[in-house]
DNA sequence: TCTGAAAGGGTTGATGG
DNA sequence: CCATCAACCCTTTCAGA
């Protein structure tokens, strides 16, 4: 029903690369006419495939030249709590990312800050925001070797 | 010289959340007329604050189910080793970003993978691509709680 | 599901304020 | 640096296969 042919994978991987491309340039690459290439990206759309379109920016170019990843260890592990954590991090714009992970620490997460000052102000809304979080670990990123959300689509196996 | 405004930083807060605006619709909300709102685009994009556009899409959907943070540690720290190191993670498409770091290890590595057997496979290529591997530690998301890479853009202080 | 064609809207570039 | 306008291109929709 939803399953994903051929074409729907080389449509989604050119999207991720170049997401302005025209509905028409994009049926050309992908050997369809525009009607049909635009149906296929409107149904990806609405079945929650393709989630949205971003255009990327160079961070440093608006201030935020500071990236920090945060290990945060909750001493307590209640769903109250995790309630929270969420709910709050979720308001924290200068947060990109935030992960529940197994192992040795409870949440990794990724901001970008303006400087040591924004860090500090972060750090500090966590930690009175997240009462139990008993321990917290810092690493400033000294230089970004590769950052891209663009996913690998492997050939697709179709039902021939 | 390349100050810019808040016009500017308003189409990049825009283009960031809806990547697909038309000029003319963009230009709308920020007060412009389609062709210097179109203008000031271009201009970002050769700047280099613009990098590019980009559809997100629901990793899931393409069995990418497994996101992994690797943490590696290099026992001996020279430039050659640090250019290789770059260029075999550059090299392998399953890593979505790899970040030097201060602190107790090294490389953060972010990857999405289809299951543990690519897993596996990563692993053993990162250990053998990369000799002095020493150790490396791997975290397992179990939920994404928020993952974006839309920045913050504070509100310009114009030089009035 | 696809193609093709027609109508509506967006983009581009020249012109002028 | 901005608005306007015309020519061109893209998108959308609807037949028809």
């Amino acid at each position: 029903m939803s399953e994903l042919d051929t074409i729907d994978r080389r449509i989604l991987d050119l999207l991720q690369q170049e997401g302005r491309l025209t509905m028409t340039e994009l049926g050309e690459r992908v050997g369809l006419s525009t009607s049909p290439c635009s149906q296929r990206v409107k149904r990806l759309e609405s079945l929650g495939i393709i989630t949205g379109y971003h255009a990327h920016i160079n961070p440093a170019a608006v201030g935020k030249s500071l990236l920090v990843f945060v290990e945060i260890t909750l001493s307590e592990k209640s769903e109250p709590i995790f309630k929270k954590v969420r709910d709050e991090l979720q308001n924290m714009p200068e947060v990109l990312e935030c992960h529940l992970v197994s192992g040795s620490f409870d949440y990794l997460v990724k901001a970008r800050l303006t400087g040591m000052s924004e860090y500090r102000h972060m750090l500090g809304t966590m930690l009175k925001q997240m009462p139990v979080a008993a321990q917290s670990s810092s690493y400033v990123v000294m230089e970004e070797i590769k950052e891209s959300s663009v996913v690998r689509i492997d050939r697709s196996r179709p039902r021939t």
